[in-house]
DNA sequence: ACTTGGCACTCATACACTGGGAGTGCCAGA
DNA sequence: TCTGGCACTCCCAGTGTATGAGTGCCAAGT
């Protein structure tokens, strides 16, 4: 159906259109490109691309554009991923190197590839429900306010209030937290609501409404937050592209944790790369956008995804070797904490 | 050298032109609002206004618009702040009412003010330094490898690894915690490096390595993490704004850390409003936009600082009305939890 | 059967020109 | 000190035109 010079030429036409922004024409493209054919035959080839789908003219005596069907089959068949310079490898070696916490690695992360590829990166703090408990605490911050922290071996921290009925002794206290870390020190996420449940069991007859409150609390922290925390950068790469719908859309979408979610994608076999082009994203306000995710975790394990958001006009090989190479750095860096 | 009808002119062209977006001219004015003279005298003040520097034409044969210097004596002399209707107070009552952690709080107050006043809100987290010492926690995660967690009374968890030289047994770390919470519980923040000094003294000599270190990590938290966490929402509300300068500029800035601390302002009384109008930031990239910020905290002491951030044409009664009412609500929230 | 050069055609873009209108500054008179 | 009148400026929208890039098609060449 489509011969090689004809994949030749719509390569061509990607990476021309990419690099330029402009409709690319005939005589231009047997210029650039050494296709040892004239400008004709090239026409002839791109009237063919044109009635299959994957390339369009913006108006009549325009260059021609890819369509999204163009830039999937692009993305599929005609390109390599593109290995990150030693340069750029160092870069991400130095700046991920420093990071000193799950905060801090995470927004090194997303400000780091929004660099790298001079778009929009996203970033999902690493799931509660794959990670397990490092350890339990719990403070009396008043006579009937507890706080909750939870540890998990991921070095995420989740931290919530406990309001008691009743006044509650530091030894009280003391003796929750040690029953509590017993049953649960090393536990999947997962398995914790089988494995506290008989908590107030455990406890003396006095502090079952303590432990009540305190199993309660704990398991709607692991309800609630199931919900994912989510973090981006690099708005401002946006700034200078113009997409056919309004920026604004774009940066609302943006702002909206679920939407993030959902643009993220399934979480998946971390060391596949995920994209997605223009209509193929379901959601409103980025049928003009492209996504290019994959999961990081240690290990191999998907703990949760990275991904960078730009223009369907984008670098395609550069954008997903960039982030190939963060999401493994990130993974090792979690690996080796 | 003004008298009342050029102050009642200046502050009728500010109006009409936050409202409009448009240059606004003599005779419409005249219109609009009942002045009780005639475009043409209306002519003459605008002159004296303009030759005073308080609006410009942007060419000839238009109408003015304010410049910064005249949005500044607008805000001081001409404007009352607005209080917000009853259904914004209900509003951020129900949204903020909801908020179960610190975080949550924050991330709740930055939406609902970008969402109130249509711009770009930025809250600064609670301050270390005016805060004081909850809990302090250690947790041994590995056999050479503690988790120091600091809560402060305004509910931030600070969380630090902490290598050690040799291995740790857990009656070690026990005894250091209590030694450590005995010595700082409660303590200001600022006091904490004096009051922990001799913390290596007070526990036995097989420990005293790990209690340096620990203590060395202590300190490096509270020093490097003195610059502060910010956060900012309602960049989309930027895009249908037309600024002198680029989008991107104010984009990138927002994402720069220290820029948005110094957009904020010294940490002063929190009862009163800062506005800083157009070139009155010193921030390149800022320059035509203004920031209106004040303090927050609890019992009238500033923990932190939040604010908006747009278009120097902006409708500052109600920015300012919108910031100071938000403030007021996280600080209720804040004394409260 | 494919490739090529030639040619007519289409349109977006840039540019110059125009008239209308909003708004101004100034001046003379009240 | 205010007002109406008037000439002037200059933005803006609309129109017309030339330009040039790019196309589609066709007939001839390989």
């Amino acid at each position: 159906m489509l011969d090689d010079r004809k994949l030749s030429i719509l390569r061509a036409i990607v990476e021309d259109y990419v690099s330029t922004n402009e409709p690319v024409g005939s005589k231009a493209l047997a210029e650039r490109h050494a296709l040892g054919v004239s400008p004709a035959t090239v026409r002839n080839d791109m009237a063919v691309l044109e009635e299959q789908g994957y390339i369009t003219q913006p108006h009549t005596s325009a260059g021609r554009i890819p369509t999204d069907k163009g830039y999937r089959l692009f993305v599929d068949k005609l390109s390599t991923i593109k290995p990150l310079s030693s340069a750029e490898r160092r870069a991400i070696e130095t700046f991920l190197g420093g990071a000193y916490d799950l905060d801090d690695v995470v927004n090194r992360t997303v400000r780091l590839l929004a660099q790298l590829t001079r778009q929009v990166a996203v970033v999902q703090y690493p799931s509660l429900t794959r990670s397990s408990v490092r350890h339990i605490e719990l403070v009396p911050v008043a006579a009937r306010r507890l706080l909750l922290v939870l540890i998990t071996n991921t070095g995420r921290v989740e931290q919530r209030v406990i309001e008691t009925a009743t006044d509650v002794t530091d030894d009280s206290v003391a003796q929750i937290r040690t029953i509590l870390n017993g049953l649960l020190d090393g536990q999947a996420l997962a398995e914790v609501p089988l494995a506290v449940v008989d908590l107030p069991d455990r406890v003396v007859e006095e502090d079952r409404a303590v432990a009540v409150a305190v199993l309660s609390v704990l398991l709607e922290t692991l309800v609630e937050r199931h919900e994912e925390k989510i973090v981006f950068a690099g708005a401002a790469n946006l700034a200078h592209v113009d997409f056919s719908q309004s920026l604004r859309d774009v940066l609302e979408a943006l702002e909206e944790q679920v939407v993030l979610m959902r643009l993220l994608g399934e979480t998946g076999d971390p060391a596949s790369l995920m994209v997605r082009i223009g209509t193929e994203n379901q959601m409103e306000g980025l049928r003009s956008t492209s996504v290019v995710a994959t999961g990081y975790g240690a290990d191999g394990l998907a703990l949760a995804r990275l991904g960078v958001l730009g223009p369907t006009r984008m670098d395609y090989p550069g954008t997903m070797g960039a982030v190939r190479a963060v999401a493994r750095y990130v993974g090792q860096i979690l690996a080796g904490s």
